[in-house]
DNA sequence: AATTGCTTACGAACAAAATCGTATATATGC
DNA sequence: GCATATATACGATTTTGTTCGTAAGCAATT
């Protein structure tokens, strides 16, 4: 349809958007702690990566109060969307059914979930 | 099972993998030629790269005659896996169920390729 | 042997990302 | 009001990736 109106996140981007997209909205504080159980680094290095997020337009802030509100710009489906893409194109040949059999082959799905994806399979053959 | 062997390919570099892939092996002119298919730049930039990648382990090369012939020494199969599983971790909380209602939802494939799926999926069924 | 055309080697410049130290503001409790 | 704790701002450094210019080797052709 149109290209992304923001660059693709880096991984340390992404790393704080997943915690953005789970709390909805964080504090600076809140993303490092959370941050902090995976990966050691200082308060001001997510400081710093959020205010560039900032700047970016990844993110948007309430700066009203002293503690500044974070939200994420980008919605976490919006950004799977973009990133399985580029995996597609980039190391699948284009062709998405590599990637789902990849997918399925190594991270074996239960069964619940098996019975979704085929749910939208039968959905799919029924629009084609 | 192990920690990877070799860091994460760059962009960059996975270019190069896929066009190593493709032909088996290749001097860098003709990797070059195939990567200026999409992407200009100077042919010294492709033989740096090459050469960062063989110090890295990413490639291996016979140097016996002046044109020097490379190899990949990852596999695509291991390298979409490793790059998948990342992507699953990352991006979508472990569950490889959501990657792959993500792809097929957005990358509609074609009947033959369902029909593949379907199959790997009657597999996983049966061995549950 | 000199020129031409290709090759690799290598250093340098540039850019982007990540990390941190320090300065400064502000609110709270004494 | 002052000290303390915590926040943001911001510059500096480090690391990693990308790009290219230039030098040097070597083979073939003249």
């Amino acid at each position: 349809m149109q290209s992304s109106p923001t660059p693709k996140p880096t991984e340390s981007e992404l790393s704080i958007l997943n915690i953005l997209w789970e709390k909805e909205q964080a504090s600076v504080r809140e993303v490092h702690e959370a941050l902090s159980e995976h990966k050691i680094s200082g308060y001001t290095t997510t400081l710093k990566l959020m205010q560039i997020m900032f700047e970016k337009g990844i993110v948007s802030r309430d700066a009203s109060s002293k503690v500044h509100i974070y939200r994420p710009n980008l919605t976490k489906e919006n950004t799977q969307q973009q990133l399985v893409g580029k995996l597609i194109t980039n190391l699948f040949g284009g062709s998405s059914s590599q990637l789902v059999l990849q997918a399925l082959g190594n991270h074996q799905p239960n069964s619940a979930e098996l019975a979704e994806i085929e749910a939208l399979i039968a959905q799919l053959k029924k629009n084609m």
